[in-house]
DNA sequence: AAATCGCTTAACAATTTGATAATACAAGTA
DNA sequence: TACTTGTATTATCAAATTGTTAAGCGATTT
């Protein structure tokens, strides 16, 4: 499922076509594409992409009746579906995205936002899955509060697990102790000046490794 | 899972507010409200909403920062986030989508088109959801309320099927205690603080499984 | 009407966590 | 060296959090 993602591409204008291909593969994305509404269902059924990119206004059978055919077919039911089109109508937006598209999207259109779009949808279909930090053999689950080094899960207690978490988020870089405070503590609690430095001792005892700098008088930083 | 969505809507023009507030609770939304990005932040914190919808331009916190706080915490790791923006610039467009937003709507928009967008949103999101579940030697059948392990059903209270399912429904993921209780319980309800722990301890024992697990000042979760 | 069931709460026990104080240590400087 | 500043270590204690049990109450069943 996270493996590289197919995207199919129906559009009739063939500079449209190329632009977004060329755009989209440098991406890393494979990309098959469709001159029109009818090529585009045979490609999407010989290819399952993951995402379908239609244009409107086609000839022959149009983005929207494509949409309307695939989203029958149980193989197609979850597919992502955008749509492009030339039309920046209210009535014809609200109908594509009524139809079951996870987007509609008015041309002129740059590539970039266009792959923005593209890797927002992904991102949210991968939600389903785990938000994952991996630093080295070092991984952090924020979402199970698990944190496993080499295969060893690591139990934290959670002002420790959110001290390391916040640490983590930026290898490299160095948090003062004030911002420390202020993320893992909140502004409205006041604590000793100690009060870190143990939870940063305990959180390199459990580890086991050295991988909290301090820096003086500044902060600490984690690394590798 | 499925029961009536929630949506937090922070916009600094109370005109904007109204409209959208009026229009999503036609729909059949459940809308918070929020001034500015302290509150929003303060409200999510609060209401645990399914989508938030944020201006980009408020005093205070804008939206991309109250973006960036939330995603940090693992409550909102995967909240649908939409920004609302009066820039259509394309840079600030692809940042905010960049950041770990849903959508991007340039204003002026009309409520028929956010609302498509709100509606295509959550359509997506509940294409991940099935009735059935099954984690190993356990079957969890959410429409027909029966649970059953290694060929055995097991009778459970409403509440104690509700709560299972719950965190089953997403294995080693830790729910926060205010998640469970919006989940199973409600908004509206408020039930005391032994609650909770009193339905783990009876769905442990009835289970006679050590599956759930208690992860202190934060949650429970449930495993294999 | 009696018995049962499901849900909630109160009361108390058990546990874990986090903050602090006291002290030791390290590095830099006069 | 003696002094200063900043951090590490450790033990201790209070506070926060959860576990357990029993009991109350309304709804449902027998």
């Amino acid at each position: 499922m996270s493996a590289v993602k197919k995207i199919l591409i129906a559009d009739d204008e063939p500079d449209i076509l190329e632009i977004l291909q060329f755009n989209l593969q440098k991406e890393g994305y494979i990309v098959i594409t469709a001159k029109n509404g009818d090529e585009a269902i045979e490609q999407a059924k010989k290819h399952q992409p993951d995402l379908i990119i239609l244009d409107i206004m086609m000839p022959g059978k149009n983005g929207i009746e494509v949409c309307n055919i695939l989203r029958q077919q149980p193989a197609f039911y979850a597919t992502l579906i955008i749509f492009l089109s030339a039309i920046s109508d209210e009535g014809t937006e609200v109908w594509g995205l009524e139809t079951g598209a996870d987007d509609y999207v008015t041309k002129p259109i740059t590539p970039k936002v266009l792959i923005s779009k593209v890797n927002a949808l992904f991102r949210r279909l991968n939600k389903g899955e785990t938000a994952i930090i991996q630093i080295g053999d070092l991984k952090i689950d924020r979402e199970k509060y698990i944190m496993n080094y080499q295969g060893n899960d690591i139990i934290l207690a959670r002002k420790e697990f959110e001290l390391l978490a916040l640490l983590a988020s930026k290898p490299g870089k160095v948090f003062l102790r004030n911002e420390i405070l202020n993320q893992v503590w909140g502004t409205e609690v006041i604590v000793g000046d100690r009060t870190i430095d143990v939870h940063i001792r305990k959180i390199r005892q459990k580890l086991g490794l050295d991988c909290i700098t301090t820096v003086k008088g500044v902060g600490y930083k984690f690394e590798l």
